[in-house]
RNA sequence: UUGGCCGUAGCUCAGUUUGGUAAGAGCGCCGGGUUGUGGUCCCGGAGGUCGGGGGUUCAAAUCCCCUCGGUCAACCCA
């Protein structure tokens, strides 16, 4: 009787090695980023009270249709979170730290979507807050650390778009200013547009319905509706950037998911990925967030990066290829026993990485093992070695077109880590 | 939530139009090519609920329905 296989489920998937390897690096590398301009990791669970994603998003997609909600045994409504900033705005608000707070987090996020590429219902993300300042010069720098990532990775086909909200009470004008002009072109809509209209007029700008770009084309345009200041923080965000000498195009649609957005609001986009999902990271300004979740009256602004998106990006664009790591040996076995695990053990508290073979096959299996393992060396021990007290090292490079054979050498049991340490050293000073 | 395309060995796919002798290939994996030695080559082998269920038929990978999953687009967004 077999049982029937189990799937993971939709929109979920295993990452095994090597891939799984490539978002370990990617990851390291946006903390390596991160960490380097002060930023620290915080991590938060990963369900929260689902009160925590309704109090900031109810009008959006994210938080009304697509969470992943819950009763936990007490009956208390739980949600899986579809998201991090306002997670971290929750924690700011409890922890009350010292500000500006800069902080950076990574992490699986959970979506009720329909699952494409790129998209998927469990996927993670790495991202950056930065709560306390309402300075623009802290937008830049949110800026500047996406885009420094992005160019870490080697990309170089991603695209920055940038758009102000200004202030609630710009954004909110814009809104009713929107809501109007839509409303007299209602026929022009397409059915979803509609919809979309009683809900958040905004959300109409960027609608990919050619009814309703064709309706959007002469919409009041965002600028009209900022305040002084509010443009004001806007250019000298913009201007900050010419600095920076970072490119970006302002994209006076850009509207974005999340409605805790103030001010500064940004996409980074992939030329190299086709379709509708081109996104690989997002985020803004988000002055109210911190008080609608309890804290005190507190500025912010961050971004996030979809880590699965940016590896597709990379793939498409040949870049950040993770190389598989070394190993320096793979031990072969051909007595069966103790004897192996010994040695493995042995070298590898001196450091030395080794992997081994069991189950006492044949040689010629062990060295195809060897061989595929990518080790530099096969240690191998065998009853000769061990009536003699020695064991055999073999070179398993296999670049070398003239040297038919890797050459190998007797070394006395008890020197092995030491010889084998010296041989690595060797050649890490001389690089092929 | 809506619509299009797709689903055959671990992977990439052929076979589906014209239902029967189509359960196949390459790669990968395992073993062998005489003493304890890898990459190439040669030989052999294992491995498949043809996504799942139902129906039509003497007969279904092949036709019909449902379902699950993937993918593309709308929606939404990373």
């Amino acid at each position: 009787m077999q049982t029937a296989r189990l799937a993971t489920p939709r929109g979920t998937r295993d990452v095994l090695p090597p891939a799984s390897e490539r978002i370990r690096s990617l990851t390291g590398r946006f903390a390596e980023t991160a960490q380097r301009a002060g930023f620290r990791q915080v991590i938060t669970p990963i369900f929260e009270h689902a009160e925590v994603f309704r109090r900031v998003g109810e009008s959006t997609d994210i938080v009304s249709k697509e969470m992943y909600e819950f009763r936990d045994k007490d009956q208390r409504l739980m949600a899986l979170r579809p998201e991090l900033t306002a997670p971290l705005a929750r924690a700011f608000a409890n922890h009350r730290p010292r500000t500006p707070w800069r902080v950076w987090y990574e992490g699986p996020q959970f979506r009720y979507e329909k699952p494409q590429a790129g998209r998927y219902r469990q996927f993670n993300q790495v991202g950056a807050e930065l709560i306390g300042s309402d300075d623009p010069q802290a937008d830049a720098e949110m800026l500047a650390l996406a885009w420094r990532f992005c160019e870490a990775l080697g990309l170089r086909q991603v695209i920055l778009l940038i758009n102000s909200l200004g202030s609630p009470a710009d954004r909110a004008a814009f809104s009713s200013a929107l809501g109007s002009y839509f409303a007299r072109r209602l026929g022009d809509l397409s059915e979803q547009g509609r919809a979309t209209l009683a809900v958040n007029p905004l959300r109409l700008l960027d609608s990919k319905r050619p009814e309703d770009r064709l309706a959007a084309a002469a919409a009041p345009d965002i600028a009209e509706f900022l305040s002084k200041e509010a443009a004001g923080h806007f250019q000298t965000v913009l201007d900050a950037l010419g600095r920076l000498g970072i490119p970006f195009a302002i994209e006076p649609r850009l509207v974005r998911g999340l409605d805790y957005y103030r001010h500064t609001t940004f996409e980074l986009r992939s030329l190299a990925l086709d379709g509708a999902q081109d996104a690989v990271g997002g985020g803004g300004r988000y002055d109210g967030l911190v008080a609608d979740l309890g804290g005190p009256p507190t500025p912010g602004v961050g971004f996030a990066m979809g880590v699965d998106r940016l590896l597709l990006a990379c793939d498409a664009e040949d870049a950040f290829d993770v190389q598989e790591q070394d190993l320096d040996i793979f031990v072969v076995d051909v007595i069966g026993g103790v004897e192996a695990t010994l040695l493995a053990d042995e070298i590898r508290q001196a450091g030395i990485s080794a992997e081994r073979a069991f189950d006492k096959r044949s040689m010629k299996a062990q060295m195809k093992a060897a061989d595929r393992s990518g080790a530099r060396f096969a240690l191998l021990i065998g009853a000769e070695e061990l009536a003699s007290g020695t064991v055999t090292l073999r070179d398993m490079r296999r670049d070398d077109g003239e040297a038919p054979r890797g050459a190998q050498v007797r070394i006395p049991r008890g020197a092995v880590c030491e010889e084998i340490l010296r041989r690595l050293a060797v050649e890490a000073r001389t690089p092929a």
